[in-house]
DNA sequence: GTCTATAATGAGATAGAC
DNA sequence: GTCTATCTCATTATAGAC
């Protein structure tokens, strides 16, 4: 019963780790507050770990390459399986999809995680940790980018960083599942019904960007049936 | 020396703890750290404020009335003044410009408060002290998706506030000034140039708008050229 | 590997001189 | 009104028994 608990003790504290500093990030709990909802002492998670910073560094690394691989896996699948040449809503679709899949899978792990690590990117004060988190989110974005250049070869490289910019910061809010719409609409809409956001949002996202970006010499939403759509 | 510089004491230390709040959220601070910057002692702080946690309300209460006052009469007055039928370009416009001018207006007290109000909000753990707040942004969220109903008479109201939380969600993280866009650009987008950031942005939630919300029979982004469009 | 016990430091708040 | 000095408690981390 020791070897074999060993790993789940460590496991037991990363969740406990993982779910505290979602909910109250990082300053806000306390290692007490981590082993007390572990059942555990606190000389047992200095055993595991060697710091309360670096459980917190491991709690990131945990899932890390999980989820940026989805994002990317999913983008490049997209691109792929449509000979190169998706539309705007697809890749949007592609880009929200894993976060979202991941963010209402069964238990709250997942969930926790995204907006821990969505929370710790968004703070000002940058902790060395994330570097390897940034790095991949940048490497994701200008995936994105490049996959809309492909598709609207003529755009300006500005606005392809805007609209992705303005793209991902609509994923990252709706990740964090604040409950003003739920409010504001008196339960109406959910913050937490990632399907039904997905299914509004792609449609959103997609129109805006293609009137960012799409427009030339024709509008975007009206009466211009060249090229472009098929 | 004494009455004046009274004053001018209470302000340096909300100053101090705006600055710090912001950059490191309320449990990231220490009351030490306040004053430190703020060039004070301890009992100073108290003498002026009973607890941390009262300094952060007085921090929040602060400007809370100028900021929701700010946009929501923009809001209203972009109504008034289109006669009761502005376009969503205008309304989007009007919703964000606000915040927009106070967070690059000089000084950085107003982005330091509107990021330290967004993080706060956005947080899981929701204080009371974020109560009238949170009650206020609802109430403008609310003035947004009457004004769009305005002009979209036919939308489904959960459409609506579908598309207001988009738009307040790519708006509150993009307040937040993060530096990926920076970063996935190699410095050809910068995070804080709120200028050119209105002036791409409004057009590209605009059109998400009128693709979510102004569609019915129609399909939003291929060649259906009837009427709606003017 | 996990425990009890405790060290060492930092936290928020207060007392009382001036 | 602001200071110095201090209280009290919570915090992270460690020592050493088992």
């Amino acid at each position: 019963m020791k070897k074999s608990s060993a790993a789940k003790v460590r496991t037991r504290l990363l969740d406990a780790a993982e779910t505290l500093f979602a909910e109250h990030g990082f300053s806000g709990v306390s290692v007490r507050d981590i082993v007390a909802l572990a059942g555990l002492r606190i000389s047992s998670l200095t055993y595991h770990f060697e710091s309360k910073r670096e459980l917190f560094a491991q709690v990131i690394e945990r899932r890390a390459d999980h989820y940026i691989q989805s994002e990317q896996s999913s983008l490049i699948n997209a691109i792929n399986s449509s000979a190169g040449h998706p539309t705007a809503a697809e890749l949007v679709r592609s880009y929200l999809e894993p976060s979202f899949r991941l963010s209402s899978s069964s238990g709250d792990g997942w969930r926790n995680y995204i907006e821990l690590a969505i929370r710790s990117l968004n703070a000002r004060n940058n902790d060395d940790v994330l570097d390897p988190l940034w790095k991949n989110m940048v490497t994701t974005q200008n995936i994105l980018v490049e996959s809309f250049a492909m598709i609207y070869p003529d755009a300006e490289p500005e606005d392809l960083h805007w609209a992705v910019h303005f793209i991902s910061a609509t994923t990252m809010h709706v990740l964090l599942q604040v409950g003003l719409v739920d409010r504001q609409s008196a339960g109406l809409c959910k913050s937490s019904d990632m399907d039904r956001i997905l299914e509004k949002m792609v449609p959103f996202l997609a129109a805006g960007f293609d009137a960012l970006v799409g427009k030339k010499e024709a509008v975007a939403h009206a009466a211009a049936p060249d090229g472009k759509a098929d």
